[in-house]
DNA sequence: ACTTGTCACGCAACCGGTTGCACGTCAAGC
DNA sequence: GCTTGACGTGCAACCGGTTGCGTGACAAGT
C-alpha cells in the first residue's frame, strides 16, 4: 500500500527466529553480544523472511541517518562532476548516501537547501559557497560542515591552490623565452581569480616577465573569443587564461584571425576541464578536484567519528600539465621578441 | 550532542501553547482540522522557540520521506550534468529532496545503491540503466521507478530519440552534395549507437547516399582520432560520430593529417556535449537530456501521488545542430566526388 | 554449599512525529 | 428540554528500530 519494499519487520524476524526484537537488532548491529547460533539463527531467519532493516527507523532512534549533502554552485560546470564523484565514492566506501543538491549560484537557494537537508543528513559539504562568512558559520553551530575552496577561519576547509599550478605556468613560459605575457582574468568577484591573478603577477615580477591583464568578464568561451583582440594589442606571445573555457575561446578568436598556435602564440589554461580532449588539446594547470572531493568526504567522516571539530585547512596544490598549445617563443621564431 | 541541529521536538512546542502533542502535529500537516486561532498559537509558539519539524520521525510514521534516487552510470560524463541538474530543479519544485547515485557503469554497484536507498525514497529515476531487464522488473515490484534511455515494455520511461537528429545530420550532408560518408560507431552494447547507426544507415539509403560504418568502439577522444586512417581510407567526405567527443577525437585525427574542416572533410558529432566551446564549433544532434530529466521527475512525481505505474513512453526527438563544421562538398570543392 | 561474577537475553522505554477514535461543547432542529 | 450533529481537541497506539537495565543460568572462587 505505501509502496514500501517489504512489510518485514523486525518483529517479523524475532517470532521466526524464536528469539525477542532487541535480539534482532543487536545481531545486526552488535552481534558480539549475543551468542555465535542465537546470531546465526537470526540472521538465518532474516535472509529467508527477505528482511532488510529500516534505515528511517534506525535514524530515528540513533540520530545517526548515514546520510551527508554535497551542495555545488552549480553540477552542470564541468568542474565538479569529477569531484562530486569522487564525495559519492569516498561516501559509498563508509556506507553513506549523498545528497545532492544545487544552488545555481544563488546564496538564497543553497540556504534553502541547507535548511531542507537537515535532519537527514549528519554533515555537509559545501563547495565553493556563495554565502558570507557569517551565515556559513551559523550553519556550522548547527551540524557538522566542511567546505571547499573557501577560507573561513575556524572551519575545516579544503582548498585547491590554483596559484601554485599557474605561477608553473608562467614559469614555463618564461623559459620557453616569453617575454611579455596577458593574464585573461575571470570574474572579479572570484577567490580563484584573485588567487591566479597574484600567482601570475608575482612570478612575472621575479622572472622579469612583462604582464598585462586583459579582463574577460566572466568565464566563458565567448568571452575568451571577445578578448583576442586586446590580447593581440598587447603585443604579447603568450596568454595564461582564467580557465579552459575562456582558453578555448582564445584559442578560437586566434584562429579566427590566423594567428596559429603555438607556432606564433601559446595559451594555457586553467583546470584542466576539458582533459585532452580538444585540438590542438590545451596546455593547462591540473585542477585536483577530484581529492578535493575525496579529502572534504574524509574530513567530515571523521568529525562524524570524534564529534569534535577540527580547524583543518587543506591545501591541495596544483601543477602545469604541458600539451600542445604552448612553445618556445624562439624556437617558432628563431629571433627576438618583436619590437 | 548528537548534533542535531535542534533538541525542539513537538512536545515542547506543545508545551508552550498549551496545547496537546496532537495538535501542533496537525497544525503543520491539517491545520484545517484546528480553529485558526489555535493554529495561530502553535505558529507563533513553534517560531518562537525555534522549532522544525522532525524530518525523519514524519517519514517514519507516514512512509513519505520526500526523497527521491537518481541514479546514473557517471557523473563526470558531460551528458548528465544537465540532466541532472534538471531533475534536481524539478524535484525542488516540489519540495522533494534527492539522493545521486554513482554506478561507475557497473550493474553490481547499481543494484548496490538501489539497495542502499530503498527505505529512504519514495522513488527512483534510473538513467541509461545497466540492469538486465529481469533486475529492472524486479526492482519496480518493490518500489515506483521511470527509467531515462531504457526501454523496458510496461514501466515507465523516457527516451531521448537520436535517432532523429541523426536523420536530419544526415540529410543535411546530403544536401551539401556529399555522396558517400561515415558513421563512427560507438560500443556495441549501447541503445544509442544501435539507434544511431540505424537511423544514419536508414536515411542514406533514402537519400542514395554511400555509408560505411568505421568501430571506433569506445566513445573517446582517443578512439575518435585513431578511427581518422580508416576514415580517410573510405574515400568518404563526411563522418557522422557516435559522439561528440568522438567527432572531436576525429577532428584532432584529420588535422593531425592536414585534412581541413570543413573544407576538405565534413564532421558531425552527436549529444552537443561540449557546446559551441571547441574549435570549430562542432555541428552536432541537440540532446534534450535536460528536458528529460525533468520529464522522468514529473513522471515519477505522478507515480508518486496516484499510486499507479502508467505505462508511459515518453519519447524526446532530438534535431540538428548545424555549426561550423560542416559544409557543401560541391561548395567547397567545386567538382563532383572523387573517383 | 554459598557468594560472586559473567554472559546471553528479554523487557520496556524511547526516538519524534502521525492518526483513528473518543470525548466534550455548543448551536441548531424538533 | 432533549436529541442530533458538527466541530475542536486530547488520548493513546503506532511507525520500526535501539538501548539501559534487570534477570536467570551457569561457572569459578572460597
Amino acid at each position: 500500500m505505501t509502496g514500501r519494499s517489504t512489510g518485514l519487520t523486525i518483529s517479523d524476524v524475532a517470532k521466526a527466529a524464536g528469539v525477542a526484537r532487541s535480539s534482532v537488532s543487536r545481531a545486526f548491529t552488535r552481534p558480539d553480544m549475543l551468542s555465535p547460533e542465537t546470531v546465526q539463527r537470526i540472521m538465518d531467519a532474516a535472509k529467508r523472511l527477505g528482511y532488510v532493516p529500516n534505515h528511517t527507523a534506525r535514524a530515528l532512534s540513533t540520530g545517526r541517518h548515514g546520510n551527508v549533502a554535497l551542495i555545488v554552485p552549480d553540477v552542470a560546470n564541468p568542474f565538479f562532476p569529477p569531484l562530486i564523484r569522487a564525495a559519492q565514492r569516498e561516501a559509498e566506501r563508509r556506507d553513506f548516501c549523498v545528497f545532492l543538491g544545487n544552488t545555481d549560484e544563488d546564496p538564497k537557494q543553497e540556504s534553502k537547501l541547507l535548511g531542507r537537508f537537515a535532519g537527514q543528513v549528519e554533515g555537509v559539504v559545501l563547495v565553493s559557497s556563495r554565502l558570507s562568512d557569517a551565515q556559513i558559520r551559523s550553519h556550522v553551530s548547527q551540524r557538522p560542515l566542511v567546505l571547499i575552496n573557501r577560507d573561513v577561519e575556524g572551519i575545516p576547509r579544503v582548498l585547491i591552490d590554483s596559484g601554485s599550478g599557474v605561477s608553473e605556468a608562467v614559469a614555463h613560459l618564461a623559459e620557453l623565452g616569453h617575454k611579455k605575457i596577458v593574464y585573461v582574468s575571470g570574474p572579479v568577484t572570484s577567490w580563484s581569480n584573485k588567487q591566479r591573478k597574484a600567482a601570475v603577477q608575482a612570478v612575472a615580477a621575479r622572472l622579469g616577465l612583462t604582464v598585462e591583464t586583459v579582463a574577460a568578464s566572466v568565464a566563458s568561451y565567448d568571452a575568451g573569443r571577445n578578448a583576442v583582440g586586446r590580447i593581440l594589442a598587447t603585443r604579447a606571445t603568450a596568454a595564461v587564461a582564467f580557465d579552459d573555457l575562456t582558453a578555448q575561446g582564445v584559442l578560437a578568436g586566434l584562429a579566427d584571425r590566423g594567428v596559429a598556435v603555438p607556432a606564433d602564440f601559446s595559451v594555457v589554461g586553467c583546470d584542466d576541464v576539458l582533459g585532452a580532449a580538444t585540438y590542438p588539446p590545451l596546455t593547462t594547470v591540473s585542477n585536483r578536484s577530484e581529492e578535493a572531493g575525496t579529502v572534504a568526504l574524509s574530513l567530515l567522516m571523521d568529525m562524524l567519528k570524534s564529534r569534535v571539530v577540527q580547524d583543518a585547512r587543506h591545501v591541495l596544490e596544483t601543477h602545469l600539465v604541458v600539451r600542445n598549445t604552448t612553445v618556445g617563443y624562439k624556437a617558432a621564431h628563431g629571433k627576438a621578441e618583436p619590437g
